[in-house]
DNA sequence: TATTGTTATACTCTATAACTATA
DNA sequence: TATAGTTATAGAGTATAACAATA
């Protein structure tokens, strides 16, 4: 009796070229399965080239990013506009420093300043391009005006579910 | 000299609630960046409610709904529709069976059918509704008009840099 | 008292390689 | 040969608790 049950399911798949395309799908129509099914689809990518082009993380070039633009921050700052705890930001920290591509000096005896040495200013350059050539290939799916649509959405979405930059 | 770029910062910090909200933000125009961070605000809810109402994490539901919707699928075709391969599946299927929410029953030798027990199916339901509850929030951000965008948008995304529901 | 940085730790998610048994 | 399930393992990401030094 399962067997037979089961047994559509293989006669069904036998037809087609993508065994579970012919499986129901309803959680398909979840925003927020779709939200993570799309965000993780286009990480990956940035990964897979930022990794390849600079060994670099998408979370590395983006703090080297943020460095570039707030130069002497502390790292307490940048977890906070990351949504990242104190906690995890020091093996980051310490790995960008390992790296050569950031550097702490001391500004009051329990924080540092981080700032972007030579090597750093070349790498985020770097991903900073990478990172632009990647929401390039979006501009050639969404019209610009699709694009800001998308933006005001997902800034909505964010700040009533909580973006979690507070409070870490 | 650097302490005093840094006094900058602090002075600036100082006048406001949040310090990093004058930090500049040059990553907040990253569409890659802000399809991330409404992802994991979302899932991050959703998650907290399902820990609390049924003791189950997103992934756990989703699959019960996809179980629920195609009785007599193997885990397998469950790991391609989600993009979760398949030796991380394996944790996952038995970690619903302990539960008593899924049964297996062999049907080749080499694959098992999956069902959803009695207490499967009411655990089913109550995601169901959880999950509707949960999108229900996001209608109220979002016309009809705009959720279909937002839709169309994650599709597209979403099937240009990959779904990985494939070469598992 | 609150904040910064840190250590230790644990759980989840993801990825690969290798094995078995079956088709 | 290809597929299904499994084991073992490793790397990320994220979370909490606790501590020392400092504000």
């Amino acid at each position: 009796m399962l067997k037979l049950l089961r047994k559509r399911f293989i006669d069904a798949r036998m037809s087609i070229a993508t065994p579970e395309s012919r499986l129901n799908d309803p959680v398909a129509k979840r925003l927020g399965y779709r939200l993570r099914r799309a965000s993780t689809a286009m990480m990956a990518d940035l990964g897979a080239k930022m990794g390849e082009e600079v060994s670099l993380r998408p979370v590395e070039g983006t703090i080297l990013i943020l460095v570039g633009a707030n130069p002497e921050c502390i790292q307490s700052d940048l977890g906070r506009m990351l949504g990242i705890k104190r906690a995890n930001m020091v093996p980051l920290i310490a790995g960008l420093m390992a790296k050569g591509l950031i550097e702490k000096s001391p500004v009051d005896g329990r924080s540092f300043a981080l700032s972007l040495t030579k090597a750093g200013e070349a790498a985020r350059a770097r991903v900073d391009a990478l990172m632009d050539a990647h929401e390039q290939q979006v501009a050639t799916l969404l019209s610009t005006q699709d694009r800001a649509e998308l933006f005001a959405a997902l800034a909505l979405i964010t700040s009533h579910f909580g973006d979690d930059a507070s409070g870490q």
